[in-house]
RNA sequence: GGGAGGUUAGCUCAGCGGUAGAGCGUCUGCUUUACACGCAGCAGGUCGCCGGUUCGAUCCCGGCACCUCCCACCA
């Protein structure tokens, strides 16, 4: 076992690996098995004369973590490299040189001499192309590189053209083409970019014959010297008698007709157009509907021609332009001009404004073979990723024109058609040689066509090209279809489009599966990158300085969905830090592992492992899981995104930190350490496999440390995920003990104390396997958040402590003694608003009757068990706020003595509740407000007792803790007591005196038995009458109440409650009372007094006997109870004096609980 | 003129009918013997605006605003 360096330096070894891996073979497909899958892709060939730009390093990368994952999945992987020749762009370059070094253009040397000199530069420039791609890494088969100008590539781009002219699909003809002066070139309808551009629109008057004249608008007045008529829409009753007439052409003095024609707008201008044919797409169109002449006035140097007038002969066009405005002002023919959005056309490579001309050119008809494209996609033979860029692509093909596919350039692959002296063409059957002599006449004197082909002429067939067809190689056999292509939208026209169209017209088969287009690399900040912005970032550079890997891994992880994606120096740099952090990671592993033997997992009993071993190996299953689908889905950052985590947080945050006890603690025995050590290596192992694709150069290097086969990593099997590695338990313990580690951390640090400072923590959770396994992770748990202390139980005292629900567990944690800061304080405080207010949010959802019915169970439940939680938490927080008195989770105490309630007919230490007032309310939307209302009138008005009779427009009772009505019925009743609870706000219980006597009360008053569902119902004949609460609320002065309630459902038949749903409720209607509310004349009076009777007379007998009386409870029955945020099942065993249900649970326990009895 | 996409934390972006996420940055503690390219922790969001559908909308539908981009021969 080698050691690794202690600084990272990337340059160190990158360039070795990349070296030894080609050498080695191991990118030709030939080192995969004989009979394995192939998987092909071919590069999109950069320029010759280019040099390897982000958008490269993106593409390339891209297709490389493709090649090198599938190649570590045993698939036969071929991924082609190879140059394009670059028309235009390499001739430029190449010419522009030629001037500076010597002054001679083109045309000077003669066409030979200058070819030479291009091969000459593409042959030396070839070379640094391929090695900047070997610099990042890609895995290409260089043995199989190929260059768009060569003689297979040649032979191609022959068979196709002689193919597409035999099929009638190319053709040469006359047509208005773009034309760059400049370059001096036709250029396709692709190569044009139409910028808008401010301009003018110049209103010219046109003399007409036998007097008056026309005005004519025009936003390119230079070109009226070639103007051959005007042209009015047909309809227009402006100008119906001018049609037939003529006008004189300023400036000429020639006559033109006036024509009527539907393509004139009447509405632009003054709705009468010049027609200059030559001049204007519309125009030529126009001129040859109604056979106009051609009068050609800009030359293909882009000056005017001679037919334009000795005035303005030779003169630029600009030029031409002012001069022709100027002579038009002189003869007094300007009748004014405004300014005007003109889309310009441009040269995409120069920026010249492309003039319209006319000439012959050879074209492709290309629309059969769109349809033929378009066909391969919608079957899904070939499928886009983003799928959006299916719409554009289809878009395109439907509206697609004949590809203009000739150029006047000299650098590229030569027409082959020959004309001979009359002027007919001759062009070669498929698989022929050139002519001899012409075939229509048979005149032996030929001249071969000038001009070359579109650069993407030759691309276009790179699928079928590169493996050399049209011959039936074994290559293009085995290969073709390829299996993906990568490239940017940029280029979905001129290449992607146009590859589906060769491959579906001249083999039938589409020549890639997918198509995955990422977005534009653009700067830090989302510019587009430029060189007169210099924000140019070079690849190679960033390559330099942080290492390929990191510019792949950023490459990766800013891919996205298509979007652009912002590449910068800080951005590189930062995935740098991950490259750093696995060296550092491993140079931490590698003297633990040295150390013994490496007992690895994948032959050890899992089950044998310990449970801290066995959780991380289920997440190293789930992230390889997770790293494989999204490759499949061709999301190269959802990939490298769930290895960083993987790798960052859970292995070297989480795992890491976890064994460092074991492999170094004295005490552990050896076999453990063994198991633990072979995890270790199999969790680093397998991380390097994964990580290889993304970054093949550190994982090999580190991977030869570790385990002596770096070179190998290459063709190492990919991970897979492994069920038998699974452990939910595992996970959930280990999540569970960070979460608990995190939050005492926390604590510490938000109470100011050293993080060395040894705790004492309780975990409060039923007993259960995660019970145990906590258990049996104390010494783990003391290690990680410095504990001195851990008890887990299902309740834990430690007094004063803080308690808290965390994972879904209560927390329990012993601070030394401070004052809570009221910053502290007033956190906590916020921090259960928060809660409270997300509580009674999720409540009202628990309420409403359609939620319930409409959502999904398990959406409910979850609903529920949320609610659960939050209260919990509530509960525990606002437990803290209150110190050592906090009625937390031990209930409410009695009233003390002296107190106004104690003050009130005491017996036998029993305190009981007098009625002393009565108001009337109209609503109250839910019991925290009712409660508010009551407390916030009680305080207001005195100090004194109050049993106060809410007639509520709904039932406002509900659970003590829970809030809104449960039952939302109109003319609902609530009776309350408020009494003072100097113990402020937090948990407080009802005590089963009150419930006692309400029952009783009612009974008396009504006539009916009303049992109790203790703690929190009413019921009659086992359907719930209505419901008791508490709340406890203090005022500003720190003074508090408790409001003790209960709530009626007052109206109501039996049929009404259910169709509302409501079975199982009653109401004192149904139960033949029928008490008449809020209309004046209630019953409210009489029930009141015979309540206040019930409830101020001493109860004499012992309180069991006297709950008994009026229990819906029998002993034994078999309860369930949520406390807000478990249930407890148990049979009955009594109520204690303080409210609390008596439980005997299966182990033979007693539990004291507070809560909702859900069933019994 | 037609079409597409975007608008979510300070920045760059994921996400997506059921309690808002990451990375970076900011802030607060830490020379804890793998790592200061680090460790621990906190803070930070009416998910552009207005309607609609739905039990429930950041997400689906319609409209609006602003920003990109593509296509296009109206002088």
């Amino acid at each position: 076992m080698k050691e690794l360096d202690k600084t990272f330096d990337p340059s160190t070894f990158e360039m070795r690996w990349y070296k030894a891996q080609e050498e080695a073979g191991f990118f030709r497909p030939e080192a995969a098995a004989p009979d394995a899958e192939p998987f092909t892709i071919v590069i999109p060939p950069p320029n010759v004369t280019g040099r390897l730009h982000v958008g490269h390093a993106l593409g390339r990368t891209l297709e490389d973590v493709l090649c090198r994952w599938r190649r570590m999945q045993g698939r036969a992987v071929l991924w082609v490299p190879g140059v394009d020749h670059a028309g235009i762009a390499t001739q430029m370059v190449v010419e522009r040189d030629l001037k500076e070094r010597t002054g001679k253009t083109r045309h000077d040397l003669g066409r030979e001499a200058f070819l030479a000199i291009c091969r000459e530069w593409a042959g030396s420039r070839r070379g640094d192309i391929l090695n900047q791609i070997r610099r990042l890494g890609a895995s290409c088969d260089f043995t199989r590189e190929y260059y768009t100008l060569d003689e297979t590539r040649s032979k191609a781009v022959r068979h196709v053209f002689t193919t597409l002219y035999k099929q009638g699909l190319a053709y040469r003809a006359e047509r208005m083409v773009n034309w760059c002066p400049s370059c001096a070139t036709v250029l396709s309808d692709l190569e044009v970019n139409h910028v808008e551009t401010s301009g003018h629109l110049w209103s010219i008057a046109y003399p007409v014959e036998g007097g008056g004249e026309v005005v004519v608008a025009t936003t390119r007045p230079e070109t009226m010297l070639g103007d051959t008529a005007v042209a009015v829409h047909p309809d227009d009753e402006r100008y119906t008698a001018l049609v037939g007439r003529r006008v004189t052409l300023p400036l000429t003095g020639r006559t033109i007709p006036v024509i009527a024609d539907a393509f004139v707008d009447p509405k632009f201008g003054t709705g009468v157009v010049k027609v200059t044919p030559a001049h204007d797409p519309n125009d030529f169109e126009a001129g040859r509907r109604h056979g106009l002449e051609l009068v050609t006035v800009i030359g293909f140097d882009g000056k005017m021609t001679k037919a334009a007038g000795d005035a303005y002969a030779g003169l630029d066009r600009a030029e031409a332009r002012k001069k022709v405005l100027r002579d038009l002002d002189a003869q007094g023919r300007r009748r004014g001009e405004k300014s005007h959005l003109v889309p310009l056309a441009r040269c995409q490579r120069c920026d010249t404004v492309v003039e319209p001309l006319v000439s012959i050119q050879w074209f492709v008809k290309i629309g059969p073979l769109a349809e033929k494209a378009v066909a391969a996609t919608d079957t899904g033979e070939t499928s886009f990723t983003p799928e959006l860029w299916k719409k554009t692509y289809d878009e395109w093909m439907k509206n697609i024109r004949d590809w203009c596919v000739s150029r006047q350039l000299w650098w590229g692959h030569e027409i082959p058609a020959w004309y001979c002296a009359d002027g007919h063409v001759n062009v070669p059957e498929p698989g022929a040689g050139d002519p001899a002599s012409c075939g229509t006449c048979g005149k032996r004197e030929l001249t071969r066509d000038p001009d070359v082909f579109d650069t993407w002429f030759s691309s276009w067939l790179m699928p079928l090209s590169v493996f050399g067809w049209p011959d039936e190689t074994p290559d293009f056999k085995r290969f073709y279809p390829t299996s993906v292509l990568v490239t940017g939208f940029d280029i979905l026209f001129f290449w992607v489009a146009r590859m589906v169209m060769a491959g579906t017209w001249f083999d039938g088969r589409a020549p890639f599966k997918d198509v995955v287009l990422h977005g534009l690399v653009r700067d830090e900040k989302g510019q587009k990158m430029s060189k007169t912005k210099g924000n140019v970032v070079d690849p190679l550079e960033m390559c330099d300085e942080f290492g390929a890997d990191a510019v792949r891994f950023t490459l990766a992880v800013l891919s996205g969905t298509g979007r652009d994606l912002p590449f910068g120096k800080g951005r590189v740099a930062g995935y740098r830090a991950f490259a750093t952090k696995v060296w550092n990671a491993t140079r931490f592993a590698l003297p633990l592992i040295a150390e013994g033997e490496c007992a690895d997992p994948q032959a050890a009993d899992f089950r044998a492992l310990s449970t801290v071993d066995r959780w991380i190996l289920a997440r190293l299953s789930e992230a390889a899981g997770r790293v494989n689908a999204s490759l499949e889905a061709y999301r190269f950052d959802e990939a490298a995104q769930a290895l960083y985590q993987f790798f960052w947080s859970e292995f070297c945050d989480g795992y890491v930190e976890m064994i460092k006890p074991v492999l170094r603690g004295a005490d552990v025995p050896e076999a453990g350490k063994a198991k633990t050590r072979g995890v270790l290596k199999r969790v680093l192992l397998d991380s390097l496999a994964l990580l290889h694709p993304f970054m093949p150069f550190v994982s090999c290097e580190i991977r030869e440390a570790l385990n002596g086969d770096g070179l190998r990593l290459a063709l190492a099997r990919f991970p897979e995920p492994r069920p038998e590695w699974k452990d939910d338990a595992a996970v959930e313990a280990v999540e569970t003990l960070r979460a608990v580690v995190t939050r005492v951390r926390n604590l510490r640090a938000e109470n100011g104390l050293a993080q060395t400072e040894a705790l004492a923590i309780g975990l409060e959770l039923p007993e259960g396997p995660l019970s145990r396994e906590l258990q049996r992770q104390v010494p783990l748990l003391s290690h990680l958040a410095r504990l001195k202390a851990v008890k887990i139980s299902s309740k834990v005292d430690i007094a004063g402590a803080f308690r808290d629900v965390v994972a879904g567990i209560g927390l329990v944690v012993e601070l030394p003694k401070k004052e809570m800061s009221s910053e502290d304080e007033e956190k906590i405080r916020k921090e259960v608003e928060k809660l409270r207010a997300e509580a009674e949010k999720i409540r009202s959802r628990l309420a409403d009757e359609s939620f319930l019915s409409r959502a999904p169970a398990s959406v409910v439940a979850k609903t529920k068990q949320q609610l659960e939680e939050i209260s919990e938490r509530i509960v525990r927080l606002s437990g803290n706020l209150v110190g050592d008195a906090g009625p937390v989770s031990g209930g409410a105490p009695l009233p003390p003595a002296g107190s106004p309630l104690g003050s009130l007919a005491p017996l036998g230490g029993r305190r009981f509740v007098r009625i002393h007032n009565v108001i009337l309310l109209a609503t109250a939307p839910s019991t925290n407000d009712f409660a508010k209302i009551i407390v916030e009138h009680a305080l207001a008005e005195s100090e004194e007792i109050r049993l106060t009779v809410i007639a509520a427009g709904e039932q406002t009772a509900g659970r003590g803790r829970a809030g809104r009505a449960w039952v939302p019925l109109p003319g609902a009743l609530a009776l309350s007591a408020i009494v003072p609870w100097p113990e402020g706000p937090g948990r407080v219980r009802l005590p089963i005196e009150t419930g006692i006597l309400l029952a009783r009360g009612l009974s008396a008053a009504f006539g009916i038995d009303v049992r109790l569902k203790w703690p929190n119902d009413l019921l009659v004949d086992r359907r719930k009458l209505g419901g008791l609460l508490i709340e406890a609320r203090s005022n500003d002065d720190g003074e508090g109440w408790a409001v003790i309630g209960i709530g009626l459902n007052v109206r109501g038949t039996r049929a009404d409650l259910d169709a509302r749903g409501l079975p199982g409720a009653t109401s004192l209607e149904a139960c033949g009372v029928a008490p008449t509310l809020l209309d004046g004349e209630t019953p409210l009076d009489e029930m009141l007094a015979i309540l206040d009777e019930g409830v101020g007379e001493p109860c004499a007998d012992p309180l069991p006997e006297a709950f008994a009386s009026v229990s819906a409870h029998a002993p034994g029955d078999l309860l369930t109870v949520t406390d807000g945020d478990r249930s407890h099942k148990g049979a009955f065993a009594g109520v204690t004096p303080e409210g609390f249900l008596r439980l005997a649970t299966e182990g033979g326990d007693e539990t004291l609980v507070s809560g909702d009895v859900v069933h019994f």
